[in-house]
RNA sequence: GGCGCGGUACCCAAGUGGCUAAGGGAGAGGUCUGCAAAACCUCGAUUCGCCGGUUCGAAUCCGGCCCGCGCCUCCA
């Protein structure tokens, strides 16, 4: 049985998709007026999570992510820097899909864009309207949320005790009541707007999740996913507009993820402690390891993210890749030992059957450690024979199709002149020359190379270069 | 004020009524090695923020308190 815990009911419930065998799943997406920084890939990286999950589970996955590239940050953005909103978010959008890929994030099956939607968002407005719940005030039209009895269970907010006039009309549109909130913004002077039946003018942000996740997912569809403060407003929005429009219940199960913090406090760019993927593959930092290490956080829980905890998270995917490295850089005899096969399929039930309850994380890892310790043990025994090095392998392989952490073992070339230094350093241990062997040996490694002596001979791993 | 999350070993982090409190990292000792590295073995919380209570039995349930954090109108 499968458990998520559901925002909207404030608990674990067992996950039943609307068509056996099929989950279809939207997971706010980016705004594409900066690079994203690494709690955006935290939110990305514990939906992907969620879907190899369901995928290893054999349901059939659609999944929509959305583009926002209209809001008031993308127009300010293109504005300072005197492009077209449409050059200046492109740029965006293609280091978005440039920086998923690099953290191994499967692809959805659709980015709907904002601007490419505007069509839907004026057809589910004018909707809106005729049934009353929304109203055009000064050009722009609102949702009128004492209209919708159900609003705030989301979020679990009472209207009557929102905390009110801090921000009232910041955007200086005006409304009724602070708590409705803009479906279509009127067109202001050197903004880019669309002419529509509504006139002139530009959508709401929340307006654009509704149209376009129904549009490819249906009026009613699986899991919706964001971050914990997408919670209010934006996806208790989304219902009410939603579900206001249809008469149908919008989604079944909200999954939130926790926000991620730097070294214990917020990240902000006025504290320094801001990172973009980007900030940190330049320092060297493996995408992999911070793959890792937003992962192995239970995606409801506070992540506190550290160098060190970066630092810790390569020694573990480290530990994964020589267990993996042994497999193939060993010679095994012919054969099989059963019990490997009877490991092997205990690990991989004990791993799926972990992230069946609300995607235990840490649980599964220890599945996936368990058999690498024991599989060591077996390896160190000398009891792996050539079929269980096969099932071994395919275990691994199978288990990183959830997680996409073991890193690549390509069998890389390495350049001529340090093929010749370890032939010279195999040419000083033989004759006794430890010293200059050794002084071989750390000139290597502090080029990135780390030999080792095996009693089938030295062989090397590509390591990160010390920089001593 | 409202809603919510968390405090488990040196660090990260599972476990929510009962076998020895997972797993990873770091550390100590040992095996292997020319020495290393990797791997393996051994060790490491009589204890789960604090104080009460319920129970035969609690890290786990109840009450109170302390501490840290997030959200409360466009930030994942």
């Amino acid at each position: 049985m499968i458990r998520f815990y559901n925002t909207l009911s404030g608990q674990k419930e067992e996950f039943i998709p609307l068509e056996p065998g099929q989950v279809k799943m939207y997971t706010c997406g980016p705004t594409v007026y900066d690079y994203a920084h690494i709690g955006n890939f935290r939110a990305y990286v514990f939906e992907d999570l969620l879907k190899r999950f369901l995928l290893a589970m054999g349901f059939k996955v659609t999944h929509v992510m959305n583009i926002t590239d209209v809001d008031d940050k993308t127009i300010r953005g293109a504005k300072a820097k005197n492009l077209s909103l449409e050059e200046y978010t492109k740029i965006y959008t293609e280091a978005f899909f440039e920086d998923i890929d690099t953290l191994k994030i499967l692809r959805a099956d659709y980015y709907p864009r904002a601007t490419h939607h505007i069509p839907d968002m004026v057809k589910m407005i004018k909707g809106l309207m005729a049934k009353g719940y929304a109203y055009e005030k000064d050009g722009s039209i609102y949702f009128d949320v004492s209209k919708f009895p159900n609003y705030g269970q989301l979020a679990k907010i009472k209207i009557s005790e929102l905390k009110t006039g801090v921000r009232i009309d910041a955007d200086e549109y005006s409304k009724d009541s602070v708590q409705d909130f803009a479906l279509w913004k009127k067109r202001k002077e050197g903004e880019p707007y669309w002419e529509t039946e509504l006139g002139p003018g530009r959508p709401g942000w929340h307006i654009e999740c509704s149209v376009m996740s129904t549009k490819y997912l249906g009026e009613t569809f699986d899991i919706h996913c964001g971050g914990v403060d997408n919670i209010f407003p934006h996806h208790e929005n989304e219902i009410a507009q939603s579900e206001a429009y249809t008469g149908k219940k919008f989604v079944n199960y909200w999954l939130h993820c926790h926000h991620l913090i730097v070294e214990g406090e917020k990240m902000s760019k006025s504290k320094g402690n801001f990172y973009t993927l980007r900030d940190l593959t330049s320092r060297g930092v493996d995408p992999l390891d911070l793959r890792y290490l937003l992962l192995a956080t239970h995606y409801r829980k506070m992540l506190n993210f550290t160098f060190d905890g970066l630092r810790q998270a390569g020694a573990a995917r480290r530990r994964l890749y020589d267990f993996i490295y042994e497999l193939y850089h060993r010679t095994f005899p012919p054969g099989e030992t059963p019990e490997i096969k009877t490991l092997v399929k205990e690990a991989k039930n004990k791993f799926l059957a972990a992230l069946s309850d609300d995607l235990n994380i840490s649980q599964a890892l220890t599945a996936l450690f368990e058999l690498v310790k024991k599989g060591n043990i077996f390896l160190a025994q000398g009891q792996v024979k050539r079929g269980d090095r096969q099932i071994l392998d395919q275990a691994l392989q199978d288990l990183d199709k959830v997680l996409a952490v073991l890193p690549a073992l390509e069998e890389e070339q390495l350049p001529q002149e340090i093929l010749k230094k370890i032939e010279e350093r195999q040419k000083a241990r033989a004759a006794r020359n430890y010293a200059l062997a050794d002084k071989i040996r750390d000139e290597l490694r502090a080029q990135g190379i780390l030999l080792e002596d095996t009693k089938e001979g030295v062989r090397w791993k590509r390591i990160k270069p010390t920089s001593s």
